[in-house]
RNA sequence: GGGCGCUUAGCUCAGGGGUAGAGCACCUGGUUUACACCCAGGGGGUCGGGGGUUCGAAACCCUCAGCGCCCACCA
C-alpha cells in the first residue's frame, strides 16, 4: 500500500494557489507510486473548519438578510451552513478534478460526516475516561464580537495606536502612594493585588501592606513576585488583574490568596463586579475610569504609544484575555511520570518513526510539543462536533451528595458506556456517553442534566483524519491495510496545529504513527514576496491559470518551483480581456484600491499590440461588473509549463506521423567492452545507444529525486532531457534516418523513448501524457523498452520505467558530446559571419583526444545539422587559408571561410581572443609555479591545470597561425 | 528576544571547495510541414558587505546589513 490523506480543504470557499501546490505534489506522488505497482490510495475530503465557515456564513446572512445567528437560532443556522457546505464542497471537489487530482473519489469524507463523528465521539469518550479531558477555568483569548474563545493560533498581533496611563493607589494606613502604569485602565476594576520585585529597594517596606482600589473601594495586598515585576521597567510596580491578563493569571497561580475577579461579560461589557461601571462597554469604561481617577487626583500622566495588540483572526477585533470555563486536553506527562500525549508524539519523531522532509522542520514540531501546553478544545460556536458531555450543577452540597449517591449507585452504573466526573468545587456532575442513544438522553434530561452548548475545536476532528477516514473505530479492512499512511504533504504553518496532533491521535487511538514521512512544501508568494490572499488581490485563482495556460502547465510549473529551501515568488499580472496582454499587478493595485485599469498594450510583442481599453483587475469582487469586463489573473511563469507541454505534444505528433510500417521488435544492446568500441552483437548505431543511455540516466535520476521529494529537480531533469537532448538532437538526427534504410530501427527507438517519456512525465503532466498515450495506442500498440508489449489502456496504470543499469554508456555519451561540439562550432561561425544556413561549408577537424569522434557513424549528422559539404579529419593541423578556428579543449574545428569574411575584421577579433587566452595562460602558469598548490592540491587537479596549459598553448598557436594567414592575405 | 530560511544575470530561481547555470526578458539570423507556445547563435553576473579557514571560497566558518516566516514577550 501507498497512502496519502489529503489535508482537507476548508469548505469556506474556493481553492487557491496554495491548494493547487499542495494537491499537485500529492498527485505526483500518488500517480508515480501507482505506476510503480503500489496499491495507491489518495483519500479525499473536506474540513468543516468551525469558526471560519460559521463566520463566513454569518457574515453573508447579516449582509443579505440583516439577521444575526441569534435571530435565526442554532438549528436554522446550522442548516444554512450545511447548505453552504454542500455548495462549496462540490466546487472544491470539482476544482480538484480540474487540477487532475487522482483521488479515490468514492471514499470522499467530510470532517462532520457520520463516520468522522463516530471517531470524534470515540476519542473524546476515551480521553474523558482516561482523565485526559478536564474542565478548567482558564484565561482564553476571547473574541467579544463573535463571543467565542479562539486559539492562540487564530489570533494575530498588530501594532496599534494606544495609550499608556500612569496612576497611583493610596497605601493603606500611610500617606504614601504606589505608582503604576497600564495600557488598559479599565482592568483596574479587576485588580486583586499590586506587585513589586522582592529585591526592589524602593518598595521593600511596602510589601505586605495593602492599597485601596478607589473605584470599587476594595483593599488589595502589595505582594512581591520576581517573575511578574521587573524593577527596570516603568515604575517597577505592576497592578495584578488575574482574570484579564495572562501574566497576571500566572502570578495568581503562584499567589492564589490574592483572589481573582472577572469584570467582563461575554459581549465585552463590564459585569456586576465592576460596580457602578456595570453595563458599560469596556472602552467606555476605560474613559470613565480615567476620568474618575483624575477627579480623585490619582491620575499621574498619559502618553500616546504604539502597542502590539492581539486581534482575532476571524472577526478582526481586539482579543480580551478572559476567564472562562473551558474543556482542555491534558498534554503533559502523567502524575506517575508516564509519558503523556506530547511526550509520545515527540518520541515518534525523535526515534525516526516519523521523518520530516526537509529535516529542519522537525525542530518546530519538537519545540512546540516540548511546551506541553494543555489544549483548549471547546469553542463557543454552533458549527462543529457538539461536546458530548451532559452536566448538572447542584444548588447546595446536600443535593450534590444525593446526586452522587444516586448516580453512582443507581441508574448511571447500569448504563455501560458512560463516564462520570464530579467537580466538588462547583458542585457539578459531568457525564459523557460513548453512544448517542436516545434512551440515555431522556434519562439525563429527566435528571436535570444539560448538554454542553459548545462544540469542539476543528482540529479535534482533523487530528483523527488519517484513521477516521478509514473507518476507525471499526476494524475495517481498509484501516488494517492502508494505515499507517505513507506520506503527509502539507505546509509549514500547520506543523503544530495539525501534524503534531495527528501524531498524538494516531498513537493514542491506534498505538501507531499516522504517517511515515512528512513532506513540507514551500509557499507561493506574490511578486513582492508577500503571501497571496484574495483580499489583497495579489492571489491567483488556479482555475484562471488552468483556463489560460492549461492544467499540465500549472502542474509542471508548480513542480518546478517546489524546491527544498525557498518560497517561490510569482509576479502576478492581469490578463487584459480585450487583447490578452499580461499587465503586471502593482502594489497600489492591491486591496481593491484600483477598480479600473487601462490596458497599455504590449509594444514589444510582434506585432506590437495597441489596446488602450479598460478592464477591472481580478480580485475578490462581490459580483460581475456590468460596465467593465474583469481580468483573469495570470503569471508569466506558467508559460514555461505550457511551452513544455506543447513541445512534448509536437514531438509526439512528429513521431506518430512517421510510423508508417512500424514493427515492434526487442531492442537489445550489449555494453561496449572498451570506449569507442561497439558492444558485441549490438546492431544499434551510436546515436541510438546514446539516447538510450541518456534515457536510462534520466529515469534513474527522476526516480531518486521523487524518492527524496525533490520535485523541482525531477521537473528540471525531465525538461532538460526531453527538450535539450531528445527533441533538439535525437529527433533531429532521426529525420534523415526515417527516409533511409534503417527506418525500422529508428522508428522502434523513437517509439520506445517516447513511450518512456510519456510514462515519466505522467505524474506531473497527466493530461498531455494521457492524450499522447491513447494516440500512440492507435499508432504503435505494441511498444516499450527493451521488449515491446501491448500497451495498457491508460498511462495511469502503465509501469514506471526502469532500464538495465548497463544501458548507461559513457563512450557513446562522449562521442555524441564531441559531435555536438562540432555542430555548435560551425553554427557559431555561421551566425558570427552571417552565413546563410544552406551555404555548404568545408570543415577541418583536428582531434588528439583518446575518445575520438566516431566520424563514420556521426559524420553524416554533422553534415545534416551544420550544413557541411566536405569534412576532413586527421592528426595534422591543416591551416587553410582564410580560416576561422573554433577551438575546444583537445579538439579544434576549422571552418573554411574563403571569400566569406573581411580579413581585417577577423584579425581584430582574433587578436582580442588571443589577448584573453594569453591572460588565461598566465593565470594557470602562475598557479603551477606556486609550490603550495603543487604540494597540497589533489594530483588530478594539478594534472588538469598542466593539461590546460598545453591546451591553451595549442589554442594560442592556432590563433596566431590564423592571424598570420589572414595578414598574408 | 529565541529559532529557521533567504540575499547568484534586468526578472524568477537552480547550483555548490577547482574556468558561474536555467527559464523569461534583451540582441542577431531564420517559417521549403513536429513545434514562432519554435529553431540557431549572442550579449549580460566582484554570487549582499566585511573578516577568517584553504594552494584555491559563490560554496565551509565568524560577523554585519537587508528581506521573509515561526515562536515568545512587551505593566
Amino acid at each position: 500500500p501507498y497512502t496519502i490523506v489529503i489535508p482537507p480543504p476548508n469548505v469556506t470557499g474556493a481553492l487557491h494557489m496554495g491548494h493547487a501546490l499542495n494537491n499537485t505534489l500529492q498527485d505526483v506522488l500518488i500517480r508515480w507510486r501507482r505506476m510503480q505497482g503500489y496499491n495507491a490510495l489518495w483519500m479525499p475530503g473536506t474540513d468543516h473548519a468551525g469558526i471560519a465557515t460559521q463566520a463566513v456564513v454569518e457574515r453573508l446572512i447579516l449582509q443579505t438578510e440583516k439577521k444575526t445567528r441569534h435571530d435565526l437560532g442554532r438549528e436554522e443556522l446550522v442548516k444554512r451552513i450545511w447548505a453552504w457546505k454542500d455548495k462549496y464542497e462540490a466546487r472544491i471537489l470539482g476544482q480538484l478534478r480540474q487540477l487532475g487530482a487522482s483521488c479515490d473519489w468514492e471514499r470522499t469524507r467530510f470532517t462532520l460526516d457520520p463516520i468522522c463523528a463516530r471517531a470524534v465521539r470515540e476519542t473524546f469518550f476515551k480521553m474523558f475516561k482516561d482523565g485526559l479531558i478536564f474542565r478548567g477555568k482558564r484565561l482564553v483569548n476571547w473574541d467579544a464580537h463573535l463571543q467565542t474563545s479562539v486559539a492562540d493560533d487564530e489570533t494575530y498581533t498588530e501594532d496599534t495606536k494606544g495609550g499608556f496611563w500612569t496612576f497611583k493607589y493610596p497605601v493603606k494606613g500611610s500617606d504614601e502612594f504606589i505608582r503604576f502604569s497600564t495600557t488598559r485602565p479599565e482592568t483596574m476594576l479587576g485588580d486583586t493585588a499590586v506587585c513589586v520585585h522582592p529585591s526592589d529597594e524602593r518598595y521593600k517596606h511596602l510589601i505586605g501592606k495593602s492599597v485601596t482600589v478607589p473605584l470599587v473601594n476594595r483593599d488589595i495586598p502589595i505582594i512581591a513576585d520576581a517573575l511578574l515585576a521587573d524593577p527596570t521597567l516603568g515604575t517597577g510596580c505592576v497592578k495584578v488583574t488575574p482574570a484579564h491578563d495572562p501574566n497576571d493569571y500566572a502570578c495568581y497561580n503562584r499567589n492564589p490568596q490574592i483572589g481573582i475577579i472577572n469584570i467582563l461579560n461575554p459581549d465585552g461589557t463590564i459585569n456586576d463586579n465592576g460596580g457602578k461601571y456595570k453595563g458599560l462597554d469596556r472602552y467606555k469604561a476605560r474613559e470613565a475610569v480615567i476620568a474618575d481617577m483624575e477627579a480623585l487626583g490619582l491620575f499621574e500622566g498619559h502618553e500616546e504609544r504604539v502597542i502590539p495588540l492581539k486581534y482575532s483572526d476571524r472577526s478582526k477585533t481586539p482579543i480580551e484575555p478572559y476567564l472562562s470555563d473551558q474543556w482542555f486536553v491534558k498534554m503533559g506527562d502523567h502524575a506517575d511520570g508516564k509519558p503523556g500525549l506530547a511526550r509520545m508524539a515527540m518520541d515518534a519523531v525523535e526515534n525516526g518513526q516519523v521523518r520530516f522532509f526537509p529535516e529542519r522542520y522537525k525542530n518546530s514540531y519538537l519545540d512546540w510539543l516540548a511546551e506541553k501546553r494543555d489544549w483548549c478544545i471547546s469553542r463557543q460556536l454552533w458549527w462543529g462536533h457538539r461536546i458530548p458531555v451532559w452536566s448538572k450543577t447542584c444548588a447546595n452540597r446536600a443535593d450534590f451528595d444525593a446526586l452522587m449517591v444516586e448516580c453512582l449507585d443507581g441508574w448511571i452504573n447500569s448504563l455501560g458506556k458512560i463516564v462520570f466526573t464530579a467537580d466538588e468545587k462547583t458542585l457539578t456532575a459531568h457525564v459523557c456517553f460513548l453512544d448517542e442513544q436516545h434512551e440515555y438522553m431522556s434519562v439525563m434530561e429527566k435528571q436535570g442534566f444539560q448538554q454542553d452548548p459548545d462544540v469542539l475545536d476543528t482540529w479535534f476532528s482533523s487530528m483523527l483524519w488519517p484513521h477516521s477516514t478509514l473507518g476507525w473505530p471499526e476494524k475495517t479492512p481498509e484501516l488494517a491495510y492502508y494505515y499507517p499512511t505513507s506520506t503527509l504533504v502539507t505546509s509549514r504553518d500547520i506543523i503544530t496545529l495539525w501534524v503534531a496532533r495527528m501524531v498524538i491521535a494516531g498513537l493514542y487511538n491506534l498505538g501507531q504513527v499516522p504517517f511515515r514521512d512528512v513532506y513540507i512544501h514551500p509557499k507561493m508568494l506574490d511578486g513582492f514576496g508577500e503571501t497571496m490572499s484574495k483580499m489583497k488581490g495579489n492571489g491567483i485563482d488556479p482555475v484562471d491559470i488552468i483556463e489560460l495556460y492549461g492544467a499540465d502547465a500549472l502542474r509542471f510549473t508548480i513542480a518546478q518551483v517546489a524546491t527544498e529551501t525557498q518560497d517561490s515568488r510569482l509576479p502576478v499580472g492581469n490578463v487584459c480581456p480585450h487583447c490578452g496582454t499580461l499587465v503586471p499587478v502593482k502594489k497600489e493595485h492591491m486591496y481593491l484600491r484600483t477598480k479600473k485599469i487601462i490596458c497599455p498594450g504590449d509594444p514589444n510583442a510582434k506585432p506590437p499590440v495597441v489596446c488602450g481599453k479598460a478592464f477591472r483587475p481580478g480580485g475578490p469582487w462581490p459580483g460581475p461588473d456590468p460596465e467593465l469586463p474583469t481580468a483573469k489573473q495570470g503569471a508569466e511563469k506558467f508559460e514555461l509549463g505550457r511551452n513544455f507541454a506543447n513541445k512534448i505534444w509536437n514531438a509526439a505528433r512528429f513521431i506518430m506521423m512517421n510510423l508508417d510500417g512500424y514493427t515492434p521488435q526487442a531492442i537489445t544492446l550489449t555494453p561496449s567492452p572498451s570506449p569507442g568500441v561497439p558492444g558485441e552483437g549490438s546492431g544499434l548505431p551510436t546515436e541510438d545507444r546514446w539516447i538510450l543511455s541518456r534515457l536510462t540516466a534520466t529515469t534513474q535520476a527522476v526516480t531518486e529525486q521523487l524518492e527524496g521529494y525533490r520535485f523541482s529537480d525531477a521537473a528540471r531533469t525531465l525538461y532538460d532531457f526531453i527538450w535539450s537532448e531528445f527533441c533538439d538532437w535525437y529527433v533531429e538526427m532521426a529525420k534523415g534516418r526515417l527516409k533511409a534504410s534503417d527506418k525500422a530501427t529508428v522508428q522502434r527507438v523513437l517509439v520506445g523513448v517516447l513511450d518512456a517519456i510519456v510514462r515519466l512525465i505522467h505524474p506531473i503532466m497527466p493530461f498531455v501524457s494521457e492524450s499522447i498515450w491513447s494516440a500512440l495506442n492507435e499508432a504503435a500498440f505494441e511498444r516499450g523498452l527493451p521488449n515491446p508489449e501491448p500497451a495498457t489502456e491508460s498511462v495511469m496504470i502503465a509501469a514506471w520505467p526502469e532500464f538495465p543499469a548497463d544501458w548507461r554508456d559513457p563512450a557513446m555519451e562522449a562521442s555524441l558530446a564531441r559531435m555536438q561540439e562540432v555542430v555548435r562550432s560551425v553554427r557559431e561561425v555561421r551566425n558570427r559571419y552571417n552565413i546563410e544556413p544552406r551555404k555548404p561549408l568545408e570543415l577541418h577537424l583536428h582531434c588528439e583526444c583518446p575518445v575520438a569522434l566516431d566520424l563514420a557513424q556521426l559524420g553524416p549528422f554533422i553534415s545534416q545539422l551544420a550544413g557541411v559539404s566536405k569534412m576532413e579529419a586527421g592528426p595534422a593541423v591543416t591551416k587553410p587559408e582564410q580560416a576561422a578556428s573554433h577551438v575546444t579543449p583537445e579538439f579544434q574545428v576549422y571552418v573554411s571561410l574563403k571569400g566569406l569574411i573581411d580579413p581585417a575584421a577577423e584579425v581584430k577579433r582574433l587578436e582580442k581572443q588571443l589577448g584573453e587566452k594569453r591572460k588565461q595562460l598566465q593565470g594557470v602558469q602562475s598557479k603551477l609555479e606556486n609550490a603550495n598548490f603543487v604540494k597540497n592540491a589533489p594530483p588530478e587537479i594539478v594534472e588538469q591545470q598542466k593539461a590546460s596549459i598545453v591546451d591553451l598553448q595549442k589554442q594560442i598557436a592556432a590563433i596566431e597561425g590564423n592571424i598570420a594567414d589572414l595578414r598574408t592575405e
